[in-house]
DNA sequence: TGTACATCAGTGAACGCGCGTTCACTGATGTAC
DNA sequence: TGTACATCAGTGAACGCGCGTTCACTGATGTAC
């Protein structure tokens, strides 16, 4: 009764994942306009001509690392933001701190390619930028402080929001990268990031003033 | 009396100025990690071997691109920050969308590498960020508002305006890039942009509430 | 269950090409007298 | 001002190497009956 997927099947999609978590590995140190295809297929152990099984390109591939690195962090950044009180900014920070934590990679990646050399790759990050800021603004819209408040300037506050979680996002990696990874470093942007977060707060307060 | 360079120094630095205008020119569609020596010399008109001449590595030119691009900037900021009053923001504002109109591939080089896969290049972006952030904070504490603020909080607010600033920058940039650059367009970004900085200037003015 | 054929993920050889780097060089510019 | 030597920005040939892409292939998996 049970639907397997068939033999073949999986095998070509754990082929696939290799190759997504080898150009990952190899994308920690360069950018994908300067991956190359043999490296990738070197690195997961199989012949150059595998690539073309699965991607048309590099750019093809790296469209789908986008997909991998932020697909699946859409509930979790609603949930935080759906969070009421102080304890919101608390939550947003830890989010960010414990996934840098956890993928690295990903995060760095993202970074990386948000203004990279590879147009596809720029377009599907900037759309799913997007599709969290909008999911921010819905979140926000729902809190009683947003009564009053336009469409328009809770999507601006929402953008505000997203690309300070990416700054801080983009800290935290630094204090990985650095070259004696501390504690202490971490706590310090993580104080940062809060208070960063808690005069924007402040400012939404005080907006309708 | 006067001192003249010299023939033979003066044309060198032609030369060089040349590989930096070039590789800029390169960089608008790929990064630097994938920037080829001898694509350069070919753009310049120069045989290969010449760019040993000017720079150890692309990694070595990349620097250099880097202070051309961030180098002259800081008294303009200076200026700006400093300017009093609600005027400050629509200055800055103006200031961005000048300076991105004027240098657009130094502005995308810039946020392009400031993640880039080129270690020495990232490091040279991060110091000349770290020295905006300090003299907008020398800046910002010689305003009334600054009373009663730690020189770290100063900092942080300086650091939240800077990566605003470059924010701006790239979305000024966007704007420039899309298939049909339009007035309005940038239009929508400044006035997003006025109102992210006004909720800022909003939250610091409440900070010490 | 068994057989005969179809599919298709991964292979391996081959290709032409541009890469970074080396080296000894040339000839205009600079300098000492 | 003129001469003799030094400097050094740019040259051009040569190298070994890894690149992306093509092609016909193999053999395990899938399917129809």
């Amino acid at each position: 009764m049970s639907h397997t997927v068939g033999i073949r099947q999986a095998q070509k999609q754990k082929t696939r994942q290799a190759f997504l978590d080898a150009a990952l590995g190899l994308l920690e140190e360069q950018s994908l306009s300067s991956l190359g295809l043999r490296e990738v297929t070197r690195a997961v152990g199989v012949a150059p001509t595998a690539f073309y099984r699965h991607f048309r390109s590099t750019a093809d591939l790296g469209v789908a690392l986008v997909d991998e690195a932020l697909g699946s962090l859409h509930p979790m950044v609603r949930t935080t933001v759906a969070t009421p009180g102080a304890e919101r900014i608390t939550r947003a920070v830890r989010l960010i701190a414990d996934h840098v934590a956890a993928h690295p990679a990903h995060v760095r990646f993202i970074a990386r390619e948000r203004h990279g050399g590879v147009q596809p790759v720029r377009q599907a990050i900037r759309e799913q930028l997007a599709r969290f800021a909008e999911e921010v603004k819905t979140e926000l819209a729902k809190d009683p402080e947003a009564e009053g408040w336009s469409d328009e300037d809770l999507l601006m506050l929402a953008h505000l929001y997203v690309d300070q979680m990416l700054i801080t996002a983009s800290l935290f990696l630094e204090t990985l990268e650095s070259p004696e990874p501390s504690e202490a470093a971490r706590q310090r942007v993580a104080h940062i990031a809060t208070r960063q977060m808690r005069l924007i707060s402040l400012g939404r307060q005080h907006w309708l003033d």
